[in-house]
RNA sequence: UCCGGGGUAGCUCAAUCGGCAGAGCAGCGGACUGUUAAUCCGUUGGUUGGGAGUUCAAGUCUCCCCCCCGGAGCCA
């Protein structure tokens, strides 16, 4: 049996099939009023007319609105089954599918079957009708994705993911998977969690060292940081690459913007400058936000009515007008310049501060906001370095409410000026020999940049914490579920 | 990690100068109803995060610890 026939609505009477169930959101969209359907899904509410029968509200996760079910009070089982039906309670229906006669919804099923799968004991089923706060719900995150918010949440952060893939795709991107266990430091993005099968509590010790020989790949293994310089190889031989997966940072990190683990995705472009990496950032962004316009109109509107008023007007205008460009170096003029109250000063050479970042695209411009060409030494050693000697061709792409979203530079490809780079920043360039080779055979200009999907997820939703727009979220003393 | 704010009923919160631990919602019982977070009446429900201390008396004051949230740093 195919996978449309699972979606179709081929349920027989005969057959106690509850697989070949019609998903909600075709239901809702369906005017084949008389029509017989079968639905499935999870109860959000259940109100008992005396008139004899009861309403049913019931999700499947397909749609943001739930279906209305009329139950009448002649089934054999709505005694003992119907009237146990409560919260959180999974069950399956057949019915016909008329015109709702009530304000609420367009559709409802009048039900000639129903069947209860699991009941959810209402003095123990810990969601309720009433709003429960997102901190309380992260400690119940195998049950969230039930809730209104998190269902929305998850069908937002799907198309988006389904988006990103199929931009690259249509622009002939090769989709690169890179490894999550690296033997060396080299992104130098940040702390490492360490890989080991060596015994902790007793290591294999030699002249008082950890003996690493012994351990699973007989050296230190990390997780990754970025799968940056692995996309730089295959960028340097397949012309555009992007990577999309989880990536560990083990810093000790408590914000509502990082997490310990999280996905990122990284294109690569041989032959591209600073301006083509900025233009491919722009062009990438604005198709998010267009496609998910688009497709997922019902869940924005709620968030935009219930999380973040601003949302649906941000999302509309950053697909309609062009972000802003400007180099560092101008950013601080305008810093400088600016009439706001900074607490870390604003100079030429230090990094610009998340107070300096907002203030450049929520105040400043009103938009998001291209900043390239920032100091060498407060940027990573893989960036091209500038005429001028003492910049890189290196970009950021803040927005508002969120800031930084996207990190990116063109690579240094000259041989002797990166190593003078690793060198100068003291790195250990005996772990670059290999990427050091990409610049002694065949080396071109290329680019790439990072971008944040949990941010990305976070500005598309308005949701203001990053552990609401994933799954099950790891941050420092966080591993639960 | 630093700064600040918190932890009280299943949930969201209140509790004045240190003086009998409360409300709404949920649950449960009943009434009513093509309902829409239904409504109305009644009702169950507490080791106030953990530990120690001060006091006649501690949710409240002091100390230690744990956890959560916001901001900062790190960064995506």
């Amino acid at each position: 049996m195919g996978w449309s026939q699972v979606c179709d609505n081929q349920w027989s009477s005969n057959k106690d099939d509850y697989v070949k169930r019609t998903l909600i959101k075709h239901v809702l969209a369906s005017t084949e009023y008389g029509s017989t359907v079968m639905v499935a899904g999870w109860v959000r509410t259940r109100r008992d007319s005396k008139g004899g029968f009861s309403f049913l509200e019931i999700n499947d996760g397909s749609a943001f609105s739930g279906l209305q079910i009329i139950v009448p009070g002649e089934l054999d089982n709505y005694e003992s089954d119907v009237l146990r039906l409560t919260i959180g309670s999974a069950v399956a229906v057949e019915g016909e599918l008329v015109e709702s006669p009530g304000a609420g919804q367009s559709v409802e099923v009048h039900a000639a079957r129903v069947r209860a799968f699991g009941f959810a004991d209402p003095e123990e089923y810990p969601l309720q009708k009433k709003r429960i706060s997102f901190e309380k719900l992260r400690e119940l995150a195998h049950l969230r994705a039930r809730t209104n918010t998190f269902g929305a949440v998850a069908r937002v952060r799907n198309a988006l993911a389904y988006a990103t893939h199929k931009f690259y795709q249509e622009r002939d991107f090769l989709y690169l998977h890179t490894p999550m266990i690296t033997s060396s430091d080299a992104e130098g993005a940040g702390e490492m969690f360490q890989v080991t099968t060596l015994d902790l509590a007793a290591p294999p010790r030699l002249d008082g060292e950890v003996d690493y020989s012994e351990d699973f790949f007989g050296k230190p293994t990390y997780l990754t940081v970025s799968g940056q310089l692995g996309a730089e190889t295959y960028a340097l031989a397949l012309d555009r690459v992007y990577t999309f997966g989880p990536t560990f940072r083990a810093e000790n990190s408590n914000t509502r913007r990082h997490l310990a683990e999280f996905w990122m995705i990284e294109p690569e472009v041989a032959f591209a400058d600073l301006a083509d990496n900025a233009d491919l950032a722009e062009d990438y962004v604005r198709y998010l936000f267009r496609y998910i316009l688009d497709r997922c109109s019902d869940d924005l509107e709620f968030f935009n009515k219930w999380v973040d008023d601003g949302l649906l007007a941000r999302l509309a205008s950053i697909t309609d007008t062009d972000f802003e460009r400007i180099t560092y170096t101008e950013a601080v003029e305008v810093l400088e310049k600016a009439d706001a109250e900074f607490e870390y000063p604003v100079n030429w050479g230090a990094d610009l501060q998340s107070e300096h970042e907002r203030y450049l695209t929520e105040v400043a411009y009103g938009k998001p906001l291209i900043v390239t060409d920032y100091p060498a030494d407060i940027k990573a050693f893989y960036m091209r370095r500038n005429d001028d000697g003492k910049t890189v061709a290196a970009m950021d792409v803040l927005v508002p409410s969120v800031g930084e979203i996207v990190g990116g530079s063109q690579r240094e490809e000259r041989h002797d000026v990166l190593l003078d780079s690793i060198r100068a920043k003291g790195l250990p360039e005996e772990h670059y020999w290999w990427y050091l080779d990409l610049r002694r055979f065949g080396s071109v200009p290329h680019s790439g940049f990072g971008l944040g999907f949990g941010r990305l997820v976070q500005f598309a939703t308005g949701m203001q914490n990053i552990r609401d727009v994933i799954p099950f979220p790891r941050t420092p003393n966080s591993a639960e579920f």
